[in-house]
DNA sequence: AGCACGCCGACT
DNA sequence: GTCGGCGTGCTC
């Protein structure tokens, strides 16, 4: 007998092993046949032992000398399922990586399956735990739940575009709780941020047992449990999780539910499989002939495109739940301040006044800084030298509280010299600032005020960051600053004001999703204030109030901001119009790489004209010293991707057959 | 990826 | 003289 095991490595394909007949033996002793999706253990290359899971079984004899044993069968049964196998196939396939890498980002759930089941709680408990009836929907939440069923009769995607506080969440349990009456299972995935106790307990209440909850930070036993359970097809009914709950071996899913769907947590960057959670997840659903739900105050281009395009059903939900009105925007020209000498700190005097009396008033604020730390970077008054990080292209973030400088890319930290290394003077000062400085700044104008900071250095843990979130619910928090962290999934009730320190930032950053992101932030972090009868105000300190983004975002104008966004892309050749695939060529010398990536662009123009772009050297052009050259390529959606593979591989072999290019590192991330 | 092999510099 | 640095090759 022989099988093919896919082994957690970046390379090409499965690798063929005969089972000896010992093993042959040990399996018909136990009565227990090979499946596949098994497990096994057996060497690769010289000295290296794996796990790798059994792909395929084949019994025709095969002449090849170096074929290596299998060394033991660590489960003969099914962990991973054939459904399983042919979402990974497409992951590969797709997003330009091996299957290696799929099964490597997935396997230390499975082998973790094949330890010890945990003893599961009998249904016996169910009773522990009584379950709460589902609330009854509202006039518009009934109408919109009605529109969703009726489209995903025609359509595989409903599209849910409903205002911040609409009550999504009550439409989707309601959908579920359909689903769970045909017997199949529910997979409702969250941005990490968005998954707190407060809805964990609240579909909890709903559904009791047949709930499972998968994130970063749930532990060990508790993803054992939630593997082997799914994979009896009599467990759970309903799994609630991050990104990577697309790979738990569901049985017969009959719903996808991605909520928040346009957050950019649910592209994987690093490492491959680069995959995009919310896409990869409407091709699992399509796998299970299951539908999908995509929901969101703010729908991606791409989302919102389909909808429109009659691609995807459309529902628009857009009254807010007890008919809160939304918050009031108002912009403020710090530019205009300035030259007045009005702005004698990060606060415009409106907002300050603002804050005052939302204070006075016992009302809670928010402040958001897109920034941690204390200042994005230092400069010498004298000489304008920077500190940057000695192995990234990148100047460094001075933490106050460490009293470090750290590099946001590597996350090495050093110290803050007394004396500028190039000229001496002793005038390093910060230049722009981070969250840490917004709270030492609120703390010193207000200093009767109770402030707390929400970004990842606050948040390190889940503990730390449910503490900081309870903390500001029960009133004990007056002024919470945060990066965009606050701007998810939080719902607070006396938040009567929210401060945009900085629009301007969040806009100028290089890639062509900054205004579509910029947007969404803002819309998403304004949507915080004011719940409950009373309208909330949101401060929005820009330089240019006039631009035409920040006007959107005023006026709460999604359709202008779509419009104007699709137009840009559709003319610069950016999704949903175009696939576009980044190519990031890494190299330890400079010049060597300036070389190879210019021909290996060229060779890939050979084939493919204008549709490749650069190199161009990044933002960031070196990363843990290796330097970084980067390729575009816009290539058409309905163009074959095996072809492009093709392409892809022969221009790297032109390029790796040359002596002086050999070793270099390449990554493909399919962006959309 | 990750490990072995092999060929050059600074040390007991 | 040797230890170990990491450039190079290869994995069913």
């Amino acid at each position: 007998m022989y099988i093919d095991v896919i082994l957690p490595v970046p390379l090409a394909g499965a690798f063929t092993y005969f089972v000896p007949p010992e093993v042959e033996a040990q399996l018909l002793n136990r009565q227990t046949p090979l499946e596949t999706g098994s497990l096994v253990r057996v060497e690769l290359g010289k000295n290296k032992q794996y796990t790798g899971v059994v792909y395929y079984i084949h019994t025709e004899e095969i002449k090849d000398q170096n074929i290596k044993p299998v060394l033991e069968v660590i489960t003969p049964e099914q962990l991973v399922l054939p459904v399983q196998f042919r979402f990974w196939e497409w992951l590969a396939n797709y997003y330009l990586c091996e299957l290696g890498e799929v099964s490597r980002s997935v396997l230390p759930a499975v082998i973790r399956a094949k330890e010890k089941p945990a003893k599961r709680k009998r249904q016996t408990k169910k009773e522990e735990n009584p379950i709460v009836p589902l609330h009854v929907l509202n006039e518009w939440q009934q109408t919109a739940f009605e529109q969703i069923q009726k489209g995903l009769a025609k359509k595989d995607v409903c599209l849910l575009y409903g205002v911040t506080s609409s009550g999504k969440t009550e439409i989707y349990t309601h959908l579920i709780d359909e689903i769970l009456r045909t017997g199949k299972q529910v997979l409702y995935l969250l941005p990490e941020i968005a998954l707190t106790t407060q809805l964990t307990n609240r579909l909890k209440q709903f559904f009791g047992d047949k709930l499972g909850i998968y994130h970063s930070k749930i532990n060990e036993r508790e993803r054992t449990e939630i593997w082997n359970n799914l994979l009896t097809g009599e467990g759970y009914q309903i799994i609630l999780g991050v990104r990577s709950s697309i790979f738990l071996p569901f049985r017969n899913l009959g719903l996808v539910i991605v909520d928040e769907e346009h957050e950019p947590t649910y592209k994987q960057q690093d490492p491959a499989p680069r995959y995009q959670a919310r896409n990869a997840a409407i091709f699992l659903a399509k796998l299970h002939q299951a539908k999908v739900v995509l929901g969101s105050a703010t729908p991606s281009i791409e989302t919102f495109y389909n909808a429109q395009t009659g691609k995807y059903a459309y529902v628009k939900l857009d009254k807010r739940f007890e008919e809160t009105e939304l918050p009031k925007m108002i912009p403020v020209n710090v530019k205009d301040l300035r030259r007045k000498k009005k702005m004698k700190t990060i606060f415009s005097p409106l907002l300050m006044e603002k804050m005052q009396e939302a204070l006075d008033n016992g009302e809670q604020i928010l402040l958001f800084q897109n920034r941690r730390g204390f200042a994005p970077g230092m400069v010498c008054r004298i000489c304008d030298w920077t500190p940057k990080c000695r192995f990234c292209d990148i100047s460094l973030t001075y933490h106050k509280q460490s009293n470090r400088l750290t590099c946001h890319y590597c996350g090495r930290t050093y110290h803050l010299p007394e004396n500028c290394p190039e000229c001496g003077s002793a005038e390093i000062r910060a230049v722009g600032y981070g969250t840490e400085k917004v709270e030492e700044d609120i703390q010193r104008l207000f200093p009767q005020a109770v402030t707390d900071r929400l970004d990842t250095d606050t948040a390190k843990s889940k503990k730390s960051l449910e503490e900081i979130i309870s903390r500001f619910e029960r009133g004990e928090t007056n002024i919470l600053i945060g990066t965009q962290m606050i701007s998810k999934g939080l719902d607070f009730e006396k938040v009567s004001l929210v401060g945009i320190l900085n629009a301007d930032a969040l806009m100028n950053f290089p890639e062509f999703r900054a205004y579509e992101r910029a947007y969404q932030l803002m819309s998403q972090v304004a949507g915080r204030a004011g719940r409950r009868k009373k309208q909330g105000e949101v401060i929005v300190q820009t330089a240019n109030p006039e631009h035409p983004l920040i006007q959107m975002v005023l006026q709460q104008d999604y359709e202008a901001m779509y419009a104007m966004q699709t137009e840009e892309r559709q003319l610069f050749r950016y999704p949903p119009f175009f696939r576009l695939i980044q190519i990031t060529l890494k190299h330890r010398k400079e010049e060597t790489l300036k070389n190879l990536s210019r021909e290996y662009a060229n060779i890939l123009r050979e084939k493919l004209g204008d549709r490749v772009i650069g190199p161009d050297k990044p933002a960031v052009g070196k990363i843990q010293n290796l330097y970084l050259k980067r390729i575009l390529l816009k290539i058409e959606t309905t163009a074959s991707l095996s072809m492009l593979r093709e392409i892809l591989e022969y221009a790297q072999k032109q390029i790796r057959n040359q002596p002086d290019y050999k070793y270099f590192v390449l990554q493909y991330d399919v962006e959309n």
